[in-house]
DNA sequence: GCCGTTTTCGGCCCGACTGTTTTCAGTCG
């Protein structure tokens, strides 16, 4: 798929009109078409051939122009054209807090700079003092920003910042006057990652709650400390801004603040169209306040139903919100039950029973034991004897247990050739059988969407775990043909896993979404290796709602009656 | 560059903060 390069290139080039000053308008229609073509699971080669592409709301002539062009010859003339006197470094440093496109330009123009080391080397000589607006504090801050890029360049996992937003509302909801309290931003929209954390309080003494805010023992660095805003640094690097805003304002600051950026441009074009104006104070016709107490009272002035925040990303939620055809999303109260663990009879670190109480305790009824198959070595797969003394002892666990039922499954390797790394007969005596691709990542689109394919032929097969194998932020998801993948799961009843590892979130919510359109039920397990890491089932159902997925459309939401006859039925096929 | 019961030109989301100025540009979310 060309998607990733394409919008590569659209991103590029809006970065080179940025620091070329630029029509800032022309700009915003390739950052949107950026988003577009990341956001789509077609390939764009496939609508350019349909000759679709301007169907799409924000692709026109000229990007589509350029697209064909990209398709028919490898490059695109314009961005050619335009690469020409900007250095690749120069736009790398756009990405420097406090570094835009204004003062890019003037540096370069003014001291060839073109890269981060060159800006570096350019401070250090005093050669920015003298120029136009380059005060003290300024460099100082551009020095900050060098530095942090340098140490945290990229964002971090939903999984790594969520535990640490929750544990700072926790603590200044016991220390400090604070009415409400909520963490906006990606976060609350539950986004796979994060850049920073924001957290929103509404409340009358700012100064008071952000001087406790800045002094909690997590805190390494105090970037900023007002009376309205505070933004600290805590262990591990990651920022955090705290906002206080005046309670009557709060649901107006919450909708502001947690966004998309997209949802908000949408929203805010909807209200001026009706002749309001909508900021994170409230929203506004003239000078009166109509409402910004709550976000529920904001979406309803705006003729539509509440958003819940892990739909607002501008896929459409606006439009299904005003006609009242919002999803049901999925809620954590609807998991009965984890599909996807490990115990110490493989990489586990957990005793089956030491999960199975965790389970209980989670308030589950049914969790599905998913060790390694043989060949996976490095993971202590299990062999065929091991697996049935498995299955005995989980069977045996059951006599005694109340109120949990363990199911005894596997997460079975498919091999390079996409055969089962279990013989049929033993896959028979399982529960839940998981089919994972865990080698043979380079493989070619078809010969991988090949071994997939077979694997949800196999009857046995009731989910298909991770299903694109990306790691976040660490590696690629393999080249697979969705369409096909979809299409063979729909035919086979087969599942496709929502893998709620913090790592994987895998299938992500676009793939969810796309499921559930084919009707492809999606299984979410957390991949868990010990009962302290059960708890990601959460970001599982976070994703599951960014892929509009209501209860129906997900496996372990069932009772443990309606699930084995679901998994029956496949066998019998 | 996109878009259109305000339709082929002339609009395009909004405000705060910072650092530098002395009325504002740049950056950010």
């Amino acid at each position: 798929m060309l998607n990733r390069e394409i919008a590569e290139i659209f991103e590029r080039m809006a970065d080179i009109l940025e620091i070329k000053a630029g029509n800032p308008f022309r700009i915003r229609s390739y950052r949107k078409a950026v988003r577009i073509i990341g956001d789509m699971t077609q390939d764009v080669a496939e609508l350019a051939a349909a000759g679709r592409l301007t169907d799409i709301p924000g692709i026109g002539e000229g990007i589509s122009g350029k697209i064909k062009e990209y398709l028919a010859t490898g490059r695109i003339e314009k961005f050619e054209e335009m690469k020409k006197g900007v250095p690749g470094g120069l736009i790398a440093l756009l990405s420097v807090p406090g570094l835009g496109p204004r003062t890019v330009a003037m540096l370069h123009k003014e001291l060839g700079v073109e890269s981060a080391e060159d800006l570096r080397a350019a401070i250090k000589k005093g050669r920015l003092s003298g120029l136009a607006g380059m005060g003290e504090k300024k460099i100082g801050n551009m020095l900050r920003g060098l530095k942090l890029i340098r140490e945290f360049g990229s964002r971090l996992p939903l999984g790594i910042a969520l535990p640490v937003a929750s544990e700072i509302v926790a603590r200044l909801s016991r220390t400090a006057v604070v009415g409400e309290i909520e963490p906006a931003g990606s976060l609350r929209r539950r986004a796979e990652t994060v850049g920073d954390i924001d957290i929103l309080v509404g409340g009358r003494d700012g100064k008071s709650i952000i001087e406790t805010f800045a002094g909690l023992a997590m805190v390494r660095e105090v970037l900023a400390s007002g009376e309205t805003k505070g933004s600290v640094i805590v262990e591990g690097g990651l920022q955090v801004d705290l906002r206080v805003v005046p309670r009557k304002s709060f649901g107006a600051a919450l909708q502001y603040f947690t966004g998309s950026k997209s949802h908000n441009i949408h929203l805010r074009r909807i209200a001026r169209e009706k002749g309001l104006k909508i900021n994170e104070y409230g929203l506004f016709r003239g000078k009166k306040m109509l409402c910004g107490r709550t976000e529920k009272e904001i979406y309803k002035r705006l003729g539509m139903c509440w958003i819940p925040p892990e739909l607002r990303e501008d896929r459409g939620e606006i439009e299904a919100a005003s006609v009242g055809k919002l999803p049901r999303l999925i809620r954590a109260a609807d998991i009965k039950g984890d599909l996807h663990l490990h115990s110490q009879w493989s990489d586990g670190a957990a005793s089956i029973r030491a999960i199975a109480a965790r389970a209980k305790a989670m308030g589950y009824g049914y969790m599905v034991i998913s060790d390694h198959s043989r060949s996976l070595k490095i993971a202590r797969g299990l062999s065929v004897e091991s697996l049935r003394k498995q299955i005995a002892e989980i069977r045996e666990l059951n006599s005694r247990l109340r109120g949990m039922r363990i199911l005894a499954g596997s997460e079975v390797d498919i091999m390079n050739d996409g055969s089962l790394d279990f013989p049929d007969e033993l896959l028979a005596e399982l529960d839940f059988v998981i089919a994972s691709i865990h080698g043979g990542f380079k493989q070619s689109r078809e010969k991988i969407t090949e071994r997939i394919v077979m694997a949800m032929k196999n009857p046995y097969v009731s989910a298909i775990g991770h299903p694109t194998g990306r790691l976040i932020g660490e590696r690629e998801a393999y080249e697979v043909d969705i369409d096909r993948l979809l299409a063979a799961a729909a035919e086979t009843g087969t599942a496709l896993e929502l893998n709620a590892y913090y790592q994987r979130l895998d299938a992500g919510d676009l793939l969810c979404r796309r499921a559930k359109e084919k009707g492809v039920r999606i299984s979410i397990g957390t991949d868990a290796h010990s009962p302290e890491q059960m708890w990601m089932m959460e970001l599982g159902v976070g994703t599951a709602r960014r892929g509009w997925l209501e209860k129906k459309d997900v496996l372990n939401t069932m009772s443990l009656s309606e699930l084995r006859k679901h998994l029956k039925k496949k066998r019998q096929k």
